[in-house]
Order: structure tokens, then C-alpha cells, then sequence
DNA sequence: GCGACAG
DNA sequence: ATCTTGTCGC
């Protein structure tokens, strides 16, 4: 459950189960609970060749527009792992998403679901290693984040399919990838200063931005998923980067996913 | 054929 | 990502 290192705090505003009852992203659980819904839902092939095919029909449903101009809540996603308590097992996968409000950063909401991960990491396939995991553990959110950041790529994917952009389609929410690391393209040396960028290229496209988010600190990749766009998604990162050189919200879903501990019966 | 390669 | 203690530096 929530990681007893935050304070759940009550909303300073109006965002409840029944807002986002009305807003049709929600559903209600056998127990009576509101909480969010997945607008689309498909299998998790677990053939290489199955899921890249899923991810160039995902590719058609993607859309790069600005960010909202209201944003109040604010969730980072993100995944760790715990190795099998027997050997030779399947891993498990440990999904966490922080819900915070915006601009205070504070701590409104924690989830966190653990499943099996079949689905080896392979490069440009990562969502299908991490998605089980995210899904499950935003079925149970009972807040609908205005926009949503998870740890990998976004638009800047082989596919322009990157976890940001998958998981985007999926809860059909505002989605920004923030990576630690080049997954593919090219771009210029990022000046040393926080707050420089420098644009990310596939081609003659532009697929994301590299973003230094300390000074002098290794910089951050940043592209959109799903309803951002790249400035929105730079902004909003460098907003969200206080002390630190990860957004807080994924800094807090890392947290929470790496001192979660699943009991036997809430896995899949 | 030889590298590169989110987490 | 994970296996792992201490340690160098701002």
C-alpha cells in the first residue's frame, strides 16, 4: 500500500470520486470503489514480433497537442524489480504511481501493484516488460492525474512508441517520457547550465529534447507521449525538477516501487 | 558483418 | 533493472 514515508494529505480543491465518475475515465469496483478506468485494453503478447506489430497500430492513435492549460494533479510512473523467491522463476515486476498536486508538489495519492514479468527487456520493447504491472496498479487509482510522467521514452522510440507513449493510449491522459538514457537519435552537446536544452533528432525529425535539469549534472531525455507536446513536456519537466535531477514525480514512484512489498495473494 | 540498445 | 559497502566530493 502507500509508502509510509509521505503524508497522504485531503485535496486543497475539488477532485473527487465523483468528478472523475462524471468524466467517464472511471469505473466502480465490485467493492463500491471509484477508480480509474483503462479507455483501451489488449492483450500483452508475449511473441517480439506481436508487439511491435501492437505498437505500429498504437502509433495511429497518438496525438501530439499542447498540454492543458489547467494542470492541478500531476502522477509519476514507474517500475523495479524483485528477483523470484525461487531461482528460475519469472521476475516481478513492481509498479508504483505518485499522484501530487500542482504547483505544491504534495503528495495526494500512492499506489502500488506487483505481477509477473514473462516479457524479457529488450530495447524498444520495454512497455511490454513494464505495462502489466502499470495497468493493474492505475486500475486502482482513484485520482485522474491531469498529466502523467513515466521513466523511459516517449515519441523519441524507434517506433515513437516509447512507454510514455503506450501507457498515454492506454489511460488516454496526457503522457510526457522522461529518460535517463538515449534509447535512439541524435543531438548537439548540451550546455552545462540547468535549464539548457537541445533538440533530440531522428532524421530530420524532431523527436525529443535533451534537458539539463542540474548544472553540470548528466541531462534528462524528454519527449512526449500521448496529448503533449516537446516544448509542454521540457517546461513542465524542468518545473517539476526542484533539487533534484529526476522530476519529483517520478523520483517519488521510484521510491515507492523499490520498498514496496507485494504479499503472495496481491499478484497476478 | 559490426555496433547501439529506455528499464 | 538487479547483485552490493563504502566512499569521494559539493
Amino acid at each position: 500500500m502507500a509508502s509510509k514515508k509521505f503524508d497522504l494529505i485531503p485535496l486543497p480543491f475539488e477532485t473527487s470520486s465523483l468528478k472523475i465518475w462524471l468524466s467517464g475515465l472511471a469505473k466502480r469496483k465490485p467493492n463500491g470503489d471509484v477508480v480509474m478506468r483503462i479507455a483501451f485494453v489488449h492483450d500483452w503478447p508475449q511473441d517480439p514480433g506481436l508487439a511491435a506489430g501492437l505498437q505500429e497500430r498504437l502509433k495511429e492513435k497518438q496525438i501530439i497537442v499542447p498540454l492543458p492549460g489547467k494542470i492541478r494533479l500531476i502522477a509519476g510512473a514507474d517500475t523495479s524489480y524483485r528477483r523470484p523467491l525461487q531461482s528460475g522463476v519469472t521476475a516481478l515486476a513492481v509498479a508504483a504511481i505518485v499522484v501530487l498536486s500542482f504547483p505544491e508538489l504534495q503528495v495526494v495519492e500512492v499506489v502500488c501493484r506487483a505481477t509477473a514479468a514473462p516479457f524479457p527487456y529488450v530495447p524498444g520493447l520495454l512497455t511490454f516488460r513494464e505495462g502489466p504491472a502499470l495497468v493493474k496498479a492505475f486500475e486502482e487509482l482513484t485520482h485522474i492525474p491531469d498529466v502523467v510522467l513515466f521513466d523511459g521514452q516517449g515519441l523519441a522510440h524507434p517506433k515513437g512508441m516509447g512507454i510514455a507513449a503506450h501507457m498515454g493510449i492506454l489511460i488516454d491522459l496526457p503522457t510526457i517520457g522522461c529518460a535517463k538514457s538515449r534509447l535512439c537519435g541524435v543531438h548537439d552537446p548540451v550546455p552545462t547550465t540547468k535549464g539548457s536544452s537541445v533538440c533530440l533528432r531522428h532524421g530530420q525529425e524532431v523527436i525529443g529534447a535533451v534537458v539539463r535539469t542540474r548544472t553540470g549534472v548528466k541531462p534528462v531525455y524528454v519527449s512526449p507521449g500521448h496529448r503533449s507536446d516537446i516544448e509542454g513536456s521540457v517546461a513542465l519537466t524542468l518545473e517539476l525538477c526542484r533539487r533534484f535531477r529526476l522530476p519529483e514525480p517520478i523520483r517519488l514512484a521510484h521510491h515507492a516501487a523499490g520498498r514496496f512489498c507485494p504479499k503472495p495473494d496481491e499478484m497476478a
